[in-house]
RNA sequence: GGGCGAUUAGCUCAGUUGGUUAGAGCACGUGCCUUACAAGCACGGGGUCAGUGGUUCAAGUCCACUAUCGCCCA
């Protein structure tokens, strides 16, 4: 414990969860309606109900929690609509693992309704997990608005816009081929099924001709579904098989006898130019198909293993079955070779099963009139994709969407509205109703199957504020400003958010969606499970506090740039809260509630008029405006790491290192009223820079704000608001920029950085204080080094300064030039004469070289008349400052060697 | 196959519209427990800015190609 009854470490733990109470308490994080300031809203991307907080969510929700308090502080309404997804497979996938585990169950042996009832349960009890995680992290979300997929509203929302969709034509029932993933049991839409590169096999099978001894070699890569080919494929301009094109050929194992046709879309090129035609478990096969009037076979069941039609091997799954097919045509002498081959192969999303092209009847989105203004929205810059690069990728994806199947085969989500009678006649409604819509039979059943998930998800922003209803809350909060998500979701749920805004809002969801990266392990890799790379940000923050990862994590990120991440690298955000703690710490030694009082602007420019402030005053005062100017600028352009950086090295490289330093004569000092400004201005920085430091690191800001965390603090803030979620953002003070104070400061900063470094190269001990002589200096005041000699005692550790313009080179001193300056440090006993000399001879190369490319350039003619002159004009200066410098060395080591 | 991104110090990354002597953190070396902070302070070593060619008076920065790595789409 110090002097100021506050802890040399800084102590997260018992800070963090007693302000988040406090501002839960306060109710600060619920937007008004009835506020007159403009709103600012972002919605959350809602975690899965099964999730646990993990890096990405950790770093995704640290720049959202930035955002909405930074537009809180600037003055907006600012609202953070939180809330979570349902996650149809991968919650039932969980729950599933979990009646397994527990009682030995299937949901099977349970029924559809006791098993929803279950799952619900399972949400009740383990789905608020992640969002008490949030709370951890610090996220300033409005629970009270709070909103999961499967509330009553928001399923009617899925439900209406069903209905309309359906009513408008944009959806349809129909039998395609589907990615289904046969551990799932379900179909998935494109996006969900992730295509990896697989290496395998080309097969070459030969079918032999009907009624001839010849063969015909088709090439393939999943040899199980030649059981249910129903035609082999050439290209019409094939030489080589224009000849066989209406002949028939014979199917081995099954001995079935199938066309040999033309089509366009046989690539002539791939394996031997004749490929099997499988339309009910290939998507190009399928396509042909139809064009052919050909009946597709399906082969397989919906767990993956083989049916009736696949005679012999039924029973068998798909993958055992490619292989005993494959030694049957072997035994047989039908295999002609094996190539090794990769190519893609879809993964579920979800579990990672291999995924199987099939066909069956499932319901689609027509998605092309919904993409076509969405695809406007950006390209006219309603909304502004960051970075922008992404422009490009959903403009691609736009131009070339495919429909979407939204059907799923789980128990586990929002029930498809439709209903159809004995007749199959089918009638769609967001209720369930009384008769057929074209029959009228009493007689309804509802479809079994589900929506995917995204299909309550694309309706976050407006279905969250209480759309079909015409809330207030929709009539305020949409559209929104901002939408902060990874870019892996960009098609998933980005581009679908904007297009069901334009169709159901008539307007887009968001201005702005920002994009970031990937957060990865120390390698590149993503964490996974799978690979036991990850990060529990929940062990980070109790090893290191919130606050230490959430500025960890923006100190390493770069714009949209994926961030890799190893443990130690928390050190960087906690070694910073531990600076700031320190440097609180630090004032409260010396600080008194009167000097918290005129911590102020205004204040302190009554001082500035009184002239009552001095160079390292004006100095602080200036830099800090350039902070505040260039944070609030990068946060406004998204510009995260900028704006971290503008305050990390404002406040340690400026504030901490030179000013509280350059102020601690004044506090140790007589003079009382010199003392008290040096506090106030100290305190004021302090108190302003824990504002621009709130949205970044909420805890030990408001903790400093408000005199928390040990016995007897003073509150810097208590003047002012009770919470820096209720302070002002601070504006730039005018009257504080000083171009000449910050010129000279830094001639004193170079001049001080001089002595220390001969300091440090001749190793003297920091004890051993020393004298210092300073010569040339001809077109400076004078007055810029006689009257800040403390600050040169102070950071430079002299005990006496002698300036004068004309002082002779001493003899036995180390020396250095600064600008026209010249420093010397006679301290005979404790230079070494090779040290010194060997530090002169480095700057002695290191100027030449300097000299030599300028002279290159100012020789070239080119570069004088073609340059503009001011550059030419700078050019000259330098080299004979250069000069000038080198031949003041140039004698320095002549003195050094009589 | 199409597209996007990256390549700057040992590692992770900054580097504005081309124009002061290319920066930071970590790591490393040296000296310091200096009365805010050793989770700290001071100083230092370390870079032919992936390669080649071009534009320009001037290129880490703009253009083209090449190489390597990563991602998305088919």
């Amino acid at each position: 414990m110090g002097r100021a009854g506050l802890e040399k470490v800084y102590n997260p733990k018992e800070v963090e969860d007693k302000l988040y109470q406090y501002w839960l308490s306060q109710n600060y994080f619920h937007a008004r309606l009835d506020s007159t300031k403009p709103p600012y809203v972002i919605v959350i991307p809602p975690p899965n109900v099964t999730a646990q907080l993990h890096m990405g969510h950790a770093y995704d929700n640290t720049l959202q929690d930035i955002l909405i308090r930074f537009h809180k502080m600037g003055g907006y309404e600012a609202e953070w609509m939180p809330g979570t997804d349902h996650a149809g497979i991968a919650t039932q996938n969980v729950v599933e693992k979990y009646l397994t585990k527990t009682e030995k169950k299937s949901r099977h042996d349970l029924g559809r309704e006791e098993f929803v009832r279950r799952v619900w349960e399972w949400k009740e009890k383990y789905g608020s997990i992640i969002i008490e995680q949030l709370k951890k992290l610090g996220c300033a979300c409005d629970w009270q608005r709070e909103r999961f997929t499967m509330d009553e509203g928001l399923s009617q929302a899925v439900a209406e816009v069903f209905v309309r969709l359906y009513n408008k034509g944009l959806i349809y029932r129909g039998k395609y081929i589907i990615n289904w993933c046969p551990r799932c049991m379900t179909a998935l839409s494109d996006e969900e099924a992730e295509h990896k590169d697989t290496t395998g096999s080309l097969w070459y099978i030969k079918y032999q001709l009907y009624r001839s001894k010849k063969f015909i070699t088709v090439a393939t890569t999943r040899p199980e579904t030649m059981l249910g080919d129903v035609a082999v494929a050439v290209h019409p301009d094939d030489k080589r098989y224009k000849k066989l094109i209406g002949k028939t050929a014979w199917l081995p194992i099954l001995h079935r006898k199938i066309q040999i046709i033309a089509d366009e879309a046989v690539d002539p090129k791939f394996g031997t130019g004749v490929v099997k035609i499988t339309p009910a478990h290939d998507p190009n096969d399928f396509l042909m198909g139809e064009r052919h009037q050909l009946e597709p076979i399906l082969v397989m069941n919906e767990d993956g293993t083989m049916n009736a039609n696949a005679g012999p091997y039924e029973g068998l799954d798909r993958l055992d079955a490619r292989a005993k097919v494959v030694e049957q045509l072997q035994r047989e002498g039908l295999i002609e070779k094996i190539e090794p081959h990769t190519r893609p192969v879809g993964h579920c999303y979800r579990c990672d099963s291999m995924v199987e092209p099939y066909l069956s009847l499932q319901w689609f989105v027509k998605m092309k009139p919904l993409a076509e203004p969405a695809l406007a929205a950006v390209r006219n810059g309603n909304i502004k994709l960051r970075p922008g690069r992404w422009n490009k990728v959903y403009e691609h994806w736009m131009e070339n969407i495919r429909d979407w199947c939204i059907s799923r085969q789980l128990w586990w989500g929002h029930r498809i509205p439709v209903y159809y009678c004995e007749k199959n006649h089918l009638t769609a409604s967001t209720t369930a109703p009384e008769k057929c819509m074209t029959c009228g039979s009493a007689n309804l059943r509802q479809d079994p199957d589900v929506l995917d998930t995204w299909f309550s998800s694309w309706l976050w922003p407006f279905s969250t504020f209480g759309w079909p209803q015409d809330s207030p809350d929709l009539k305020y909060f949409y559209p929104g400003n901002t939408l902060v998500t990874g870019h892996e979701i960009i098609f998933f749920w980005v581009a679908r958010m904007i297009m069901a805004g334009i169709e159901f809002m008539g307007d887009i969801p968001f201005r702005n969606v920002y994009l970031h990266g990937i957060v990865r392990d120390a390698q590149g890799r993503k964490m996974s499970k799978s690979l036991g790379n990850g990060i529990d940000p929940l062990d980070m923050i109790t090893k290191y506090s919130a606050d230490a990862v959430r500025l960890s994590l923006l100190m390493l990120s770069s714009e949209g740039a994926d961030i890799n991440l190893a443990e130690n690298h928390f050190e960087i955000g906690r070694n910073f809260t531990n600076k700031i703690w320190n440097a609180y710490r630090f004032l409260m030694m010396n600080l008194d509630e009167s000097s918290v009082q005129a911590a102020t602007a205004a204040a302190i420019n009554a001082a500035r008029q009184e002239n009552r402030l001095e160079l390292a005053d004006r100095w602080i005062l200036s830099r800090y405006n350039k902070a505040v100017q260039r944070l609030t600028s990068a946060l406004g352009e998204f510009h995260f790491h900028e704006a971290i950086d503008t305050v990390y090295n404002f406040f340690w490289k400026e504030y901490c290192d030179w000013y509280l330093e350059l102020i601690k004569p004044r506090l140790y000092g007589e003079d009382a009223e010199a003392k008290k400004t040096a506090l106030v201005i100290a305190t004021f920085i302090m108190k302003n820079t824990m504002k621009l430091l709130h949205p970044f690191a909420p805890f030990i800001s408001e903790a400093i704000w408000r005199g928390e965390g040990a016995e007897g603090s003073l509150a810097l803030g208590r003047h002012e608001a009770e919470s820096l979620l209720l302070a002002a953002w601070p504006a730039p003070v005018n009257e504080f920029d000083n171009d000449r104070a910050e010129a000279e400061l830094s001639l004193l900063q170079d001049l001080i950085g001089a002595i220390r470094n001969m300091r440090g190269e001749m190793n003297i001990p920091i004890g051993k204080t020393a004298e210092v002589l300073i010569a040339g200096g001809d077109g400076q005041d004078p007055a810029i080094i006689t009257q800040h000699a403390s600050y040169f005692e102070q950071l430079a550790r002299t005990h006496s300064i002698k300036y004068d313009r004309q002082l002779a080179r001493p003899k036995l001193a180390a020396s250095a030039v600064v600008k026209d300056f010249e420093i010397y440090l006679p301290l005979a006993e404790l230079i070494d004469i090779n040290v010194e000399r060997n530090r002169l001879d480095k700057e002695r190369q290191r100027l030449e070289k300097l000299l030599e490319d300028l002279n290159r350039r100012l020789h070239s003619q080119d570069f004088v008349s073609k340059a503009p002159p001011q550059v030419v004009e700078r050019e000259r200066q330098k080299k004979i400052e250069f000069e000038m410098n080198l031949q003041k060395i140039v004698a320095n080591m002549a003195q050094l060697a009589e």
